[in-house]
This record gives C-alpha cells, sequence and structure tokens, in this order.
DNA sequence: CGAATTTCAGTGGAACTGAAATTT
DNA sequence: CAAATTTCAGTTACACTGAAATTC
C-alpha cells in the first residue's frame, strides 16, 4: 500500500509536526522563522541580512520583510553596518532574546505533542534514525531551522 | 539545539522523500497525484470525481485538471454516468494499469534511496514509529497518498 | 426547494526571480 | 570593471474559494 511507504509517512508527521509548532507559535504571533533568525542570532551574534539568510535558508527578499516585523517588536536591531556600508548589521536585543526563550519552551512542548504516541526510549530512536537519513544526503542540507522544505525543483 | 527536533528531523526528511520521489516521478512526467489517483481508481474500481477527490485529498477543481491531463494521456476514461447525470465516471485503462506500474516501480525506487543509509531492521522499525505517531494525531488523517501536506490553517 | 457534482475564474500565502541602487 | 548587499516589484506553483450550470 502506498499510505505505508516511508515517503507517505515522513509527508504526513511532518505535516503533523508543523501544525504543532505553527500552532504553539501562533498563540504569541510568531512563526518558525522568527524562531530560525533569533536562535541563529543569539547563536553567532550580529549578522548581515544576506549571511542570516544564507544560514537560516531564508530568501533575501523575505529576509526584509521578516526583519521589519522583528524590529517593529523590538526584537532585533537592525543598522547599518559602518565598515561595509553595503550591509545592514542585525543584532538580538534583549527584549528578542527573552521573546526566544519563550519561543524555544513552546517549540519544546509541540514536540511533545507530536510524540505523544511513543515513549522516551522510542522518540531517542527516532530521532537517530531520522538524523541518519538527513546525514546520509548532504545535498539536501541548504539551511537553517526554519527551512521550509524547498519544494521547488532546481534547474 | 533546533536543528534536532524531531519536527524539523521530520520536515528534512519529507522533503527529501518528496524530492526523490518527485525527481523519480519526473523522469516519466508524472506527479504524486498522478499516483494518488490512478491507484485509488486501480484499488477501488470507477469513481466519480468528487469521491476520488475526497479518497485521495485533493480538491474538486484540481482533480478537473488532472482528470483532463490523466485522459488526454489516455490512463484513464471520463464518462458522464448514465445513472446519475451530475457526475462523471472516471475509469483507469488498461494504459493506465501498466503506467501505475511504472510509477508504483519508480516510488518504490525512489523509498529505497531515501533510506539507503539504514539497515533492513531500521527501515522497519522507522516505519512503525511514524504509523504509531500518525495514527497517534487522527485528527489529521484527511486523504490519500498525494496528500499535499495541508499546510493551510483551518479556520 | 435544498443538496451534490462539475467546471472555471479567481484568491491567498509562500517561495522565489529580476532588477535597481549602493558600495566594495 | 565585476561582485555583493539591500530593497522592491513581480512571478510561479499550488491549495483553496466562489459561483454558475446542471441534475438529483
Amino acid at each position: 500500500m502506498l499510505r505505508s511507504t516511508p515517503s507517505w509517512l515522513l509527508s504526513r508527521t511532518a505535516a503533523i509536526g508543523q501544525r504543532f509548532v505553527a500552532d504553539a507559535l501562533a498563540t504569541v504571533g510568531a512563526r518558525r522563522y522568527h524562531v530560525s533568525v533569533l536562535a541563529t542570532l543569539d547563536e553567532f551574534g550580529p549578522l548581515s541580512q544576506a549571511e542570516l539568510g544564507r544560514r537560516c535558508g531564508i530568501d533575501r527578499s523575505d529576509m526584509v520583510a521578516l526583519i521589519n516585523e522583528l524590529s517593529d517588536r523590538g526584537h532585533v536591531a537592525r543598522e547599518p553596518d559602518t565598515v561595509d556600508r553595503r550591509r545592514n548589521v542585525i543584532t538580538i536585543t534583549e527584549a528578542g532574546r527573552s521573546h526566544l526563550q519563550e519561543l524555544r519552551a513552546l517549540v519544546a512542548g509541540a514536540q511533545d505533542d507530536i510524540l505523544a504516541g511513543l515513549s522516551t526510549e522510542e522518540r531517542v530512536t527516532l530521532v537517530g534514525l531520522l538524523t541518519r537519513i538527513v546525514e546520509s544526503h548532504p545535498e539536501f542540507v541548504a539551511g537553517g531551522w526554519g527551512q521550509p522544505g524547498s519544494t521547488r525543483s532546481r534547474d
């Protein structure tokens, strides 16, 4: 049966996962890209928009709108780079950092809902197997966390 | 790390899976919906477009275009239902049936590529765990095989 | 009448492309 | 000059909506 193929199961479970995560984040008006960008800034420090886009797998164009949102909310600061004046330097603010903590908790809670049917041991096994699949296909490892699936064909 | 969350891993592996399947099907000019529709007709016999849509999780509108394609290629026949003249009866043709065999083989081959890094035993374990996740969230079980993820929010 | 089916035209969100303006 | 960055306007693929025409 086609419905028991790994690819179908992965699509279904991924959809379930995205729904739980998106719903959890929506309770505070956030989306996955917000987590992606804030977590990357938190981990690597201030970055240009282009570099942020590369690390998160977010298009340069979409990054403009995303940083608009995040800076309107005071979660990041956008300032011209004094060294290379083509660039903006994006920095996470203190408010952004504490918001990120909240988002991380929401994401973690969603993981628990997704895997509600599995034991702790089984969850570890699952994560291990999925990690191996991802690692066995390095050609698909493009970007960061938000990584929307990049369904589009590469010509 | 966010990149090791189950939801992220599921998204990545699902994207990998969809890419392999889509690429394999593309070699013969087919898409996942084609497999879905042909397999459903093969399994359940002739159906109306609306019923096909329900079973495959494909929108009534998209089904029109899809049946146009499949009947242009001679893989299905679209005939008015003599009993209920609102309906079309969609029937898989002999050419459609043999085409479906080819598509099934392509899909199966793609599964093998996706799981290349796992042993036979591990593949069984993975399918079992994913199945349990899907079954533990019956609220997400909407449709058939092509099931594009239904990412849209339900209002 | 209401409800179901097929069909088409159009909407909406999201990823992506092209190009202009600026700077290196 | 070529190349990189930011920005905006527009495109594309795709799921979905609305409504008309027909039939039950």
